[in-house]
DNA sequence: CTACAAGCTCAACTTAACTTGAGGTCAAGC
DNA sequence: GCTTGACCTCAAGTTAAGTTGAGCTTGTAG
């Protein structure tokens, strides 16, 4: 095996362990580019793996596609990108992920709290409050705690 | 307005902050149910409010609808769910939650030292090891920085 | 030169979670 | 008793993220 510089797309899937369907897909979303051969085969540079690393992170973590691609649209289109530029990418989505973990916290905390309670099912719950339009209904049920039903059959 | 006991699906879309469609949604996959009236329209008792606000938190947290009806199937059948039948529902997913959040900030820290490295192109970091089939692919790039590229054009 | 694995394109299918629309019924006001 | 808005059913459309398959081309090993 020469001193590769360029990778086919089977050797990029193997690597990274997507299939090569997906790494087309992800190339006519413009997540990740390639240029062909003469006989119109994909080629890739190195920096393909870290890219489709970062697709699969950033997925495993709830980020779509489309916004996986805005991030790595914000990399260098002529370069291998820098350490510099992959560090922007890092900052910005752990900022999400810091908001991700607090809300899923939030949560956590609440359900034992609030599942038990009447509160959800109205827009004073601090779980219901993510910006639900929702009701002004006016007056009716407020704490729905249905009367201590006498369970017939367990 | 009288004492209400039952609720259209109307006033259950307005109160949950779902879509109609959506109820009928969910009752079709068995997540919520209800009765009919002699003019064949649904009638809603109070505990489908807190059976809706659990779908969709459990939603914000990343479970599939699949995984939420098989929790709520194990809500009673024939009577109002008691606290503790609630409760069974909140720690079943409070260890969920746990083991999401963790997954997270072991994301949220791994990012910044992994991104700006060469590892995730490989099968070694931690971010990658997540039951990736993968490679064994020989000798080939291990760490694949590329070499600081000249940069042409900005 | 000839296989045959890898690639290529493009279209269609898949699952999840709903929404939208068509065509028809029910209920409440006047 | 008619109009209007809420409901009903069922089918088809939508977005995300790919996968699968058909039909055709490349490239490499023998």
């Amino acid at each position: 095996m020469a001193p590769v510089t360029e990778l086919t797309v089977g050797q990029v899937a193997m690597r990274s362990g997507v299939a090569v369907s997906a790494l087309h897909f992800y190339e006519a979303r413009g997540l990740i580019r390639s240029h062909r051969t003469s006989g119109n085969q994909r080629r890739y540079g190195r920096d393909v793996l870290r890219r489709v690393a970062i697709i699969k992170v950033a997925q495993e973590v709830g980020i779509s596609l489309a916004e996986i691609g805005a991030a790595l649209a914000s990399l260098p289109e002529g370069r291998t990108p820098t350490r510099d530029d992959w560090n922007l990418l890092s900052t910005a989505w752990r900022d999400g992920l810091d908001h991700k973990i607090a809300q899923l916290k939030k949560l956590r905390d609440g359900l034992t709290d609030c599942i038990g309670c009447g509160c959800m099912s109205i827009d004073k719950c601090p779980l219901r409050n993510k910006g639900d339009r929702l009701s002004r209904e006016g007056t009716g049920a407020r704490r729905l705690i249905a009367p201590p039903s006498p369970r017939s059959g367990g």
